[in-house]
DNA sequence: TCAAATCTACGATGATTATCGTAATTGACA
DNA sequence: TGTCAATTACGATAATCATCGTAGATTTGA
């Protein structure tokens, strides 16, 4: 049985920007953050000593810093935060949420084809 | 510019029933909260109680109860919510986060097919 | 009518989150 | 080597959330 990722909005942050750049700094990290929000670099540090508790993040040492890389998995941890709110929003109904995702978004024509193709081959298989 | 929404998964599911079922009480909300999960009345009477000092629901004294409504527009408020999660888990790639919910989920042949019939329909217009 | 049942109001509490200030540590380099 | 700048460690705090107990009000029906 797979273990339950919880991680809350900031921390989901914090682990996507680790999921994009790969291993970083919180100085790295921190300057990432503060191009969408303002907080201080205390903050991210403490937030990620936090991750590092709860194992949501692993580190190693570099000199005087930390290099921290993301400890939990990507697809497993957005697939279950989708599941939670899936079932919280949308009564458990992953169509009524992906409808309301594509609804709201302006997907470009190729965006859309791509879905469609991924469709294709689910139902396929 | 419209209003933010902002609620706990908590409020959620009590929005969600409300949504779904109309207007209820809170002895009516509090028993479906019950199949699934476990918490005292007063506990979803405070709920609703600060959800009504916020807005998110209102309501009408009948007899000695009160009839709660949702305050807020499902479209929206679902909306804002996937919005939000696409930002902060999905790099604001809607289409990432569809995939990832398809690919969580066993939908069947005829919900993709109703998928893909709504994805044509977006892109002819 | 009045007692029991039901409901609301309200405050308190513990847990979790997010935030930051300060102090201690470390490494770089003048 | 000694100082300065950057980093980490740690603790404190305020805000938010979820939960519930108790008291008071209201309705119902025996």
């Amino acid at each position: 049985m797979q273990q339950t990722i919880k991680a809350t909005e900031a921390e989901l942050e914090i682990l996507n920007i680790l999921w994009t750049h790969g291993p970083a700094t919180v100085r790295d990290v921190h300057d990432r953050l503060a191009l969408k929000k303002d907080a201080g670099y205390t903050t991210t540090l403490k937030q990620m000593q936090i991750m590092l508790e709860k194992e949501l993040l692993s580190r190693v040492a570099s000199g005087k810093t930390h290099v921290y890389t993301a400890a939990v998995d990507q697809q497993q941890a957005q697939g279950q935060i989708v599941q939670r709110m899936i079932d919280s929003v949308f009564n458990g109904s992953a169509m009524q949420m992906v409808m309301q995702a594509l609804g709201n978004h302006k997907a470009s024509d190729a965006e859309l084809e791509m879905i469609r193709v991924y469709l294709d081959k689910k139902t396929k298989k």
